[in-house]
DNA sequence: TTATATGCAAACGCTTTGCATCACG
DNA sequence: CGTGATGCAAAGCGTTTGCATATAA
């Protein structure tokens, strides 16, 4: 997370690491208004400006994912800057996966040919119980 | 549209019949400001309120959808209430054609056994060109 | 040393709500 | 008629911006 932010030329700044640090706590899907509240509670001088410009940042170098909950909350999940991937949200404890693509390229490319729209974006999020949660419920 | 509202037990209003008439005339997604100003520039006795009530409640019926564009706008669009269906839309036009599920089924299922969730709502969004846009662009 | 990032507070846009009035059924 | 719907204006929320100050490189 720090290093994408580095290596992509950007400061590290103490409020940057702060974020990172309050992101690596949680352990699944988040609000711009819980890590505030998380960063409150730490007693972390942290202005709100500097955290929403410290997750658009994270989020354009691809460390951060933006998600729209089924509420139409904005979320955000940690997740691995390497290629295209969809998260996988569980409705109860909020922790998520990250899955790849397997089998919806082929899917994709079938709406392409039936629609006659040339997609070039896909948005696939998915919500449920994770393991833990299915079975405690 | 206007079936929706009255089957699912609620009253047919003026103002309802004029959001209606306002979504009929717009052929891709919009969202509730674009709705609005068309209201104004048809002189429609119009609240805000009575606006957004009108969506929600159409969204409700299953008349609109409510789709979340790669900008984080709000959109919607206007659907067939039958059943489960996912929509494509243009990035140039805004046009959007629904598509059914057609193999995405066995995808999320495939995700489900790998990733141990038990998924129960799932989304998946679609963007490009449709076939004029690209054609002209 | 200097461009970049910060904090604060105020502004912002979108959406919801409280309440008296209106009108569909 | 009576309840549900409306309009208005004001409040609410999440997010962004202007600007003087602080700080990483």
């Amino acid at each position: 997370m720090v290093t994408a932010v580095t290596d992509a030329g950007y400061r590290l700044t103490q409020p940057r690491q702060d974020v990172a640090g309050l992101v690596r706590s949680r352990a699944g899907h988040f609000t711009a208004a819980e890590l505030l509240a998380d960063a409150r509670r730490q007693r972390l001088r942290l202005g709100r400006a500097t955290l929403f410009r410290a997750l658009d940042l994270f989020t354009e170098v691809g460390a951060l994912e933006r998600l729209d909950l089924p509420s139409g909350e904005h979320a955000y999940v940690a997740c691995a800057p390497e290629q295209h991937h969809h998260h996988v949200v569980c409705r109860a404890c909020g922790r998520s996966v990250e899955v790849e693509d397997s089998g919806l390229q082929s899917v994709v490319r079938d709406i392409a040919g039936r629609t006659g729209y040339q997609i070039d974006t896909h948005r696939l999020e998915l919500f449920g119980l994770c393991a833990d949660c299915g079975a405690a419920g």
